[in-house]
Formats: C-alpha cells, structure tokens, sequence
DNA sequence: CTGAAAGCGCTAACAG
DNA sequence: CTGTTAGCGCTTTCAG
C-alpha cells in the first residue's frame, strides 16, 4: 500500500494542501506545523508521487536524450555528460537509439512528448524532413542540438568547432607533404560530417600541388569505415593519407589496412575525429582531432535547463567548443612528386 | 494549446469516456462511433498525455537502467540491447549511472520509484547493505539484476557465466606452461568478478607446480587496471601472465606494459573479459572471454517485461549465457622451471 | 453501446 | 497561517 499525501495529512491532523505546502518547504506555514507534517511523513515513509505533481505541474522532470547509437563511445561521453548535469539538477534522462533513422526519431519525440519531457536533446536531426522539424519546433518543449547547426528554427545548439577540426586535420595532412588525400565521411546531410568536410577540403584546396580530393561516404561506424576503407585501397592506391570523418571509421580503416597488409602510417596515413579514449590503445595510435565530448553533453543540459526555466519562447543558446589535433603514431611525413617543389620554396624564403 | 481528449470528444459529440474507449481499441464501442472518434482524433493531432493515464493506471511505461557507467562499452552494449527491447514494447528507458556509490543508487532508485517506474534493472547491487536490499525488494516493482546472482531476494537475474569464463581463462593460460599467473580485478563484493575469481582461481589450483595465485584488486576501469598493471610489474617480476577480470581493465594493463617496456605476449601474457569490440583493435589484440552483451540487456528487458506483466509477486526468472574463448594475440606459450615436468608427463602419456 | 460520475495524488487559487 | 475547493487529463465503474 502506497503512502499518500492524504495519509500523512491525517497523521500530522492537517489538510492535504497545508501537508503539500509544508513539504514543499514553502512559505506560509508555520515552523510547528511544518515539523509536525515532516516528522509524519518521515514515520510513514512517504514518497510523492511524480506522475501526480506533473499531471498538475506541468513538468515531469525528465529529459529525453537521442542520440544515433549509445554503443559509439563518442555518445556515450556526451550521454554521461548529460546524465551527471541532470542528476545534478535532479532531472532524468531517457534514453533513446534513433539509428539516425527518421521515422525512429519522430515516433521518439512523439512519445517523449507524450510523457510530457521537459526538454529534448538531440543528436541529429539530419535525416528530419523540414515538416518534421517545424513540428519539433512548436512542439512546446525546448530542444537543443548536439553537433548541428540550427539553422532557421529556434533550437538551442552546442557543437565542437567542426570546420576548423576539419581544417586543422586538412592542414596537418598536407603540410607533412601528402598530396592525395582521402575523407571517408557519413552519409551526405549529417550536419557535423559537413562541416568538417568543409574545412578540409578548404585545406587541401589552399595547398599546392594538390590531387583532388577524394570524398568517400558510407556508414559512420567501424563497419562502414572498414568497407570504405577496402574499396579506397583496392580502387585509388595513389592516396597517401585519409581524414576519417569520426576515430570510429578510422578504427575501421585501420581494420581494413590490417586485413589488405596496408602499412599505417608508413603505406599511408590517417588522421581521425573526436579522440576517443581507444585512439591510445589501437595500433598505431591514432592521430586526431580532439573535442570536449563530456563538457559538450553537460553544457547541452545545462543550456537546455536554462530554458527549460526560462520558458520555450526565450532565444535560444549558442556553444561552441574548440579542437585541437593531438598527434599519435598514425602519420608519416611524405616527400612525394612535389619534393623540389616544396625545396624551392624553402630556398626563396631563406634567401628572404 | 495542449489537445486533451475532451476536445476530442467534444468534436466527435460524444463523451470523453466514450472517446477514450474508442482510442484505446477496446470492445463495447459502436464502429461508427469509433470512426468518428479517430478521424477527430486524427484532424486535431491528439496525443494522450501518458502521466494522466499513469497516474490512474498506475503504469507509465518505462523502466529504469541502473548502470556504473555508461562509458564501459560493456554497459553500452547492455544498455543497447535493454533500449530495444525497451522500445519494441513501447517502454522508455531511464538511463543512470551509478559509479557504483551506493548513495547515488539508492538515491536513483527512489527517484525512479516517485516517476513510479514499471521495473528496474540494474547492474551491481554490490554496494548495497543488506537494508537497502530489503527496500528494493519490497519497493513494489519487479527488479532484475545483471551479472549478480540474486542471494535469497526475489529478483530476477541474467548473467554469463562467469564461474565458467574465469575458469577457461585460467585452463587456458595453464595449458599454456605460464605457472605464475595473476589475476588483476575489481574491488570485493562485485557478484560477477568474484564468480570470475573464482573459476579462475580452481583452475589455477588444478594445475601442476603452480605459484600460488596473485590477486589484485582496484578500480575496474582503465585506469585502474593501468595502476595495478604497473603495481605488478615492479613488484612481481616473476609472473608471466594476466587474468584481466574484464577488458577494460586489460586495456589499463597494455596501457602500462607500453609504458614499462613489457612486451605483451613476449614478457607476459594477457587474457581479458568481455570481448569488446575493441579486443580486436588494440596492440596485441586481446584475448579474451566473449560475452553476449547486447543479448543480456535484451533478455534482462524481456524478463522484466514479463514479469511487469504477471506482477511482482511472481516467480523470478533466471538466465544463464554461455561464454567461451577468443584467442587473439596477447597469449604466448611458456616452458617454465616446470618444462622437465611436462616432458615427463608427456612421455608418461606416450608410453600408454 | 454510451453517458454520467468518481477518482488517481497532487498543487494552486481562494477564502477565512 | 491553514482549510476548502477545484481541477490537471485520463480511465473505469456504474447506470441507463
């Protein structure tokens, strides 16, 4: 049997509302009273109940989180980021696997709307059709964004600076003197897999004697980095280096360079995205770009709290962290056709 | 504007109890009517608000998962099978992580308990005193426990089996002439690794001319593994293989043997726990004990589910999986002091 | 088959 | 400061 309100009112010889008042530590009600009611419930063992307080509140105290797969290691930081800022602010996080699949997603939302979440969290929206997102964004609830920009709704967004991790990936390739570089990147539309596209191919567009670079898209996860790795090696053995899109398809690549007797770093080099913890344990260790997964997933709730509070109808926040190339043992310098090229120019600037 | 049913019934002109009868399929509602219904239902884009449905009900569709830390990629496999299971059944799932600090459980727990969860599942009860266990027995929904027999509580349990896995663990790395072996695993009371041990330490026992069995316990996480690594190789020069009671803690263990200069398989051998998809991927690759991670929380949802639906006061379920052996290569044959022995007994053998 | 009414447990005006 | 009174949105008897 379950101890009410009503039971702990009766105990404390009060009325129900002067009960609720007094738990809820509110003003109005005197010290007596007040101990009275605490020490009743205290004996009875009472524990609101939160479907109750939210069917007339208005909120339920949960927030729903949505990412494409918790077993990628990335989500799981950014997931437990989360979680501590919610238990912090004694909010819970439901967990939802959207496989990036948009009908997935949408039944998600509905039934975290339908549990009445105070806000939603996402990972991607990509697949969102623009109905869908008009429907998000009235939906009455704050959400924000993790890893894509918002473009013209008023979600909150918070994101690594993808372009720049992008470029900085782009710069340190060509400056160790590759010439024909190859991304292996998601499939088209997923917000932050263009914006590192972007910056890279910014990059080795700004380098000299470069080949076109190679964009190839497939599954963003150890499998897919595995295939697009394959068909990379047999189909285009001129590249020197690849920039995969996340750690987890350069882990792939690095599979595939194990099963094809590719040599990493020394047939060809791979910088990665995101820094996993794993990049120090495979081999070689990977050289990537580094961001803030768990900060990204505790300022996501933080500004979605902020809100939450504040009201859906506020202007919603903006963050975005910065990345740093961390260098491991997955690259090599090359000297490759462009060698007296870049000789030359070592001479005109001494001679400066 | 929130759509209730009342609106929906007042645009079908019927009553609201007539309305939710229709929507919620049941018998004893005219065809006709219930068209009307769902078409109203349908033009004014209703959604049930699932905590008013709760709070009469009693149910609200979701179920918590109490993990350690979602970061384990052992627990995001688990809690990727939990989540599907989860949401082919249309429960939700609410996602902790309890670091194993008893405070955070119990006060997750109740917490859950107040959102008036359908069931918990939950990873390690290890902490818990035996109070604390007695309040989740009777706290009125099913409960089941992942890798940790139940004792005399009546929750249900899915587990590997781990007696067995640590067992061929320690078969294996006799068998292959180590005979002073270690065993690197977590903090007393943990179920499953002391069932690890346990097998583990048998099969040391039944092997011939063996050193008494090392056993160091820390942190079960990288970095503790990582210390108790470095612990051992300068304090036990002597032992020439690991028993790692889960793979992270042997990714902690490559960790410091890169770090120590030891040479994994060469100076010491290394057999984890689990079978990570990583196993594959760091340097050695790692032996392992596999595990059926995403099978476990699959089954821990589908047995709750089933035991929602009976009610509490049924029989718990129990599950047992198999585990089994994954050579890679982290192990190295070894002829110790006890070569001659083995000789013998090979000759021995020959001659029958 | 359908309507009326009660109530899940709680909060929030509104009087007193 | 405290009690009374309404609901929150839904399901579920109970009559009709």
């Amino acid at each position: 049997m379950k101890i009410t309100l009503k039971d702990i009112a009766k105990e404390a010889a009060v009325n129900v509302s002067t009960a609720s008042r007094a738990l809820s530590g509110a003003y109005g009600v005197h010290a007596d009273t007040r101990e009275k009611v605490l020490a009743a419930a205290q004996r009875l063992g009472y524990r609101p109940n939160l479907m109750a307080r939210g069917l007339v509140t208005g909120r339920s105290h949960s927030i729903g989180l949505l990412v494409s797969d918790i077993r990628n290691p990335y989500f799981s930081e950014v997931a437990r980021g989360a979680e501590d800022a919610a238990f912090a602010a004694s909010f819970d996080l439901i967990l939802c696997n959207s496989d990036l699949n948009p009908a997935k997603q949408i039944r998600y939302v509905r039934s975290l709307l339908e549990k009445n979440v105070d806000g939603i969290l996402m990972n991607s929206v990509a697949a969102l059709s623009a109905e869908q997102c008009a429907e998000l964004a009235v939906c009455g609830v704050p959400v924000t964004l993790l890893n894509k920009p918002a473009g013209k709704y008023p979600f909150s967004t918070v994101l690594a600076d993808n372009y720049q991790g992008g470029r900085q990936a782009g710069e340190y390739l060509v400056g160790l003197g590759h010439r024909a570089i190859a991304h292996l990147t998601g499939h088209r539309g997923h917000g932050n897999f263009a914006d590192r596209c972007r910056g890279f191919l910014d990059a080795v567009q700004a380098g000299e004697g470069m080949a076109p670079p190679l964009v190839i898209r497939g599954e963003h996860t150890l499998r897919g980095g595995c295939e697009m790795a394959r068909k990379l090696f047999s189909q285009h053995p001129e590249v020197t280096a690849i920039f995969a899109a996340n750690d987890v398809i350069g882990f792939g690549v690095l599979e595939a360079a194990a099963e094809m007797n590719r040599s990493i770093p020394d047939d060809v080099s791979l910088v990665g995205f995101d820094n996993l913890e794993y990049c120090a344990l495979v081999h070689p260790a990977l050289t990537t770009i580094h961001q803030p997964k768990y900060e990204i997933g505790r300022a996501a709730v933080e500004i979605l709290l902020r809100r939450i509070r504040a009201g859906v109808d506020t202007i919603p926040e903006h963050q975005v962290f910065g990345v740093t190339l961390i260098e491991r043992q997955s690259c090599c310098k090359r000297f490759p056709i462009s060698a007296q090229l870049e000789a030359a120019k070592a001479q005109a600037l001494e001679k400066v």
